[in-house]
DNA sequence: CTTAAATTTAAACACGCGTTTAATATTGGT
DNA sequence: ACCAATATTAAACGCGTGTTTAAATTTAAG
């Protein structure tokens, strides 16, 4: 407020001149804009982030997502992509050997690793699945939870065969519960970290997920006793 | 799109006349604004509900939400005041009678019959509790979900003091297994519906709600026997 | 009867959004 | 050496947003 009285807007001058640039190697600009909207949209959601804001990240200009990108949105889908590729091979991985797999302990424990060590997949999954029109719910139904919840029914439908679970059990609220216990807490992070006193650390997720599969393995099982209707 | 070819806007003309109206009671804009903001607000979320939406709903213009709210985001508080004011008075009632209370079944049914009949809480937590700029984190964190959470913990304290769970069970990942129990069933509701074919009607949710007091219960009491590690 | 207060309409405001465009500079192929 | 393709900047575009304003009209009070 002291020297630039009369301009009417400051703009911090571009690094980059005009016109295309030599060949620099690692200005990427392309993959620049992807890291910037990986970041930004993950954590804030496709309609809070604005394409100025993530053109400034990745230092450059809004032209650009158009350049490479069509539009915002189009951003946000090449982002997402890139972003889900791992999350997609380790469901398809445990798809091929689905036929192996038989202790829920193991599903949970896959389940919370993941989503304590990708902390912008419970982000991604509140922004963009569960609101009401984020713009990848109708994507993960379709190839992330219509994959893995057949897949978790159908294995609970073995073990209940086999005698490990309740005959009275239903597989469909058996495999809601699970993915309650398993989503939810990482999904809540922001009210059960202050609320319970929880510090999400490595150490205490540990804790968790163990509490976690024995919860679920004792409310489940056929050994336990009823105690009252 | 035959006669109207050079009119720049067409206007569905206002019903009201201009000026102070007679005092033709049943005409109260202040609640038909509170009444509309209800109804969009707590479907979409603040920021997807445009002020010219919610002044169209309630049959008035946006200059009302001014006069009589401020802003926007003054109409959307008092909104939100009248809406979780039987929610308040509900938290309220169990924890005067706090003592009384000993079985988690007993919680477990309340919280998820009010979540059943309400669906407007799940909507509310997901666009303004989880979601990272939700304008209802801090009151919710503090009025709700922060004296609700304390209540849990001690009921399940006492329950294992007296015996009936297990002794090395962690009290506060007991009641944050509770909470997923209870909520996300109905957070998620637009992804479980389609991927476990759930109808989500009420006989339905009675049995959901039976087979999670049991879950929960069995998951957690004493008798139950380790299956292993 | 006069006048101040209350309530509403229609119009505009300033701003930020996603997007587009024109100009410009560099590259690589011929 | 030329030239088309490529990559970038700066500026603008049109639109929708929340908000404000001026005028208009009625009520209620003095």
């Amino acid at each position: 407020m002291s020297s630039s009285a009369q301009l009417p807007r400051r703009r911090r001058p571009r690094l980059r001149s005009r016109g295309r640039p030599p060949v620099d190697a690692d200005s990427d600009v392309r993959s620049a804009l992807l890291d910037a909207a990986s970041r930004l949209f993950l954590k804030h959601g496709f309609e809070r982030v604005t394409a100025r804001q993530i053109a400034v990240a990745a230092d450059t200009t809004p032209a650009m997502i158009h350049y490479y990108f069509g539009t915002k949105l189009g951003l946000f889908r090449a982002m997402l992509e890139r972003a889900i590729a791992p999350v997609r091979e380790l469901i398809a991985g445990s798809l091929s050997q689905a036929g192996a797999v038989v202790d829920p302990a193991v599903l949970i424990r896959m389940h919370m690793r993941t989503a304590a060590a990708n902390p912008w997949i419970a982000t991604l999954i509140v922004n963009e699945v569960l609101a009401e029109k984020g713009r990848f719910r109708a994507t993960f139904i379709r190839d992330v939870a219509g994959r893995q919840a057949p897949l978790v029914m159908e294995l609970l439908q073995r073990a209940r065969a086999g005698g490990s679970l309740r005959k009275d059990l239903d597989v469909r609220f058996a495999a809601l519960s699970l993915m309650s216990l398993c989503i939810f807490p990482f999904v809540a992070r922001a009210v059960a970290g202050p609320v319970l006193g929880l510090k999400y650390d490595e150490e205490e997720m540990e804790r968790l997920i163990a509490h976690t599969a024995r919860l679920f393995a004792a409310g489940t099982t056929a050994a336990s006793r009823e105690h009252h209707a």
